[in-house]
DNA sequence: TGCTTGAGCTCGCGA
DNA sequence: TCGCGAGGTCAAGCA
């Protein structure tokens, strides 16, 4: 840790933000501060007890005591300004990014803790459950979806758009599947012309099926009033599906067993 | 601050943590530390220095040195766990919550400073610049869309939803307004719908204008293939138009001129 | 509690 | 750089 300071006055503060933000160090700073910002919309908050982080990408966050989301932010900042107020004895810390143009101001009152930190995380998240691996599952293992299912192509090209997964059941009709995380009215649309596209290629009924691993009633009715279907599949099963591609394909799996809870 | 400690061994952060986690106190935990996530999906994060916050309202967040997300998070926990792994001398901080279960598990192997502190915040976040912002601007002033407009209703109902602004223009045909930020193919349909609903109620021609502080092109263009209209309302505007209102209202504006930049 | 909709959405991908 | 879609979206409002 490069620094850590308790209680320093605006100046010494000053100083240490100065030193390391915009270096690629992580400060944190937690004190009594107010924010303004402007920006896309303009917003104002009161002074309060808050966290500010700066990020070594040069993120700025300001987090207060509630909530998960923090109250003011700044995804990337073009450039910053450090300054001290002696008017009012206070830390005047300004974060602007040009597209959008943007400025988030934070004056702090008190500090109670500065920390810069050089932190070395050199590892990626690795993440299965995206919408992508329902897709690569199905391909994997079409009886996810039903039995008898043969997948013909995926992201097939349409004038609507991509589908999914085109495929055929066991009765040799064409099926074209949607697949969604979080299916709503929209989708089913979506679905709907993809259907229509295709039946007027082929010429005939085409099965339109909707999977996702959760649905609405009135989602489901929508659907259903359009003879199109819907399909639940476990994301733990899309999971342990890709699991085994994994296994197979690189002998051992980033989500190995180790890990199942 | 309640407590300040730098390198700590697991035993010791495991007290404090213990002590205050799931007690409305902010927690602040630097150290190397690998996180699984399993929920709606399934993460895994190697080892890697980072940031954990437990907030006051049981909020958790892991932040990287990079990004302006966590890397993991959760948004509301229901029930903590704080343990030692004796064998690899590990401290295991456990976050779960149900609806939906989901539960994130940090392993710090090392900790390089926790801090405590009960954060008082009790500012509110003042913003402007939200849709209904600009609802309110144009019920107030609604030259902001057009010369010589008249609002008749705002949040009319309709059929097909809740129309934003219903108004004359200056020759008496009747306008439906519909207002987004961030205007998509979707908002041209949900106006189209609306418009028809006009149509069929009053019997005649009407006009449907879609409001927004921004624009595409192909949005425009499937806009203007169904005869509706664009107006770009300029978000400063907005903003003083309701400052306008709010000193009208009030007095004084939450948004006031020592706040212009 | 579930459902719908907006967000200073953010982020990543592709043209 | 812009446009488009997904997100462990989150969060607020309403039924």
């Amino acid at each position: 840790m490069e620094e850590l300071v308790e209680n320093p006055d605006v100046s010494t503060a000053r100083d240490i933000i100065e030193e390391y933000v915009a270096r690629k160090y992580t400060l944190q700073i937690n004190g009594l501060c107010s924010v303004n910002y402007q920006g896309r919309a303009k917003s104002k908050l009161d002074r309060g007890e808050r966290i500010v982080i700066v990020k070594q990408c040069s993120a700025l966050l300001v987090h207060g005591p509630e909530n998960y989301q923090p109250k003011n932010w700044q995804p990337e900042v073009d450039s910053w300004s450090v300054e001290v107020d002696d008017e009012n004895d206070e830390l005047v810390l300004e974060a602007r990014r040009s597209n959008p143009e943007e400025l988030v101001e934070i004056r702090f009152e008190e500090i109670d803790l500065v920390t810069v930190n050089k932190m070395v995380d050199k590892s990626e998240l690795k993440i299965r459950g995206h919408e992508v691996d329902i897709h690569e599952s199905i391909e994997d293992d079409p009886e996810l979806v039903e039995e008898g299912l043969t997948v013909i192509e995926r992201e097939r090209e349409t004038p609507a758009g991509f589908i999914d997964v085109f495929a055929r059941d066991e009765d040799d009709n064409y099926v074209v599947i949607e697949v969604k995380r979080n299916p709503d009215y929209n989708t089913v649309l979506q679905l709907q012309r993809y259907v229509d596209e295709i039946e007027d290629e082929f010429r005939g009924d085409i099965r339109g099926i909707l999977v996702a691993p959760k649905m609405t009633e009135k989602v489901l009715a929508y659907l259903e009033e359009r003879d199109l279907e819907f399909v639940e599949v476990e994301m733990e099963d899309v999971i342990a599906s890709y699991e085994a591609i994994d296994r197979s394909q690189k002998g051992l799996s980033d989500f190995g067993p180790e890990y199942e809870t």
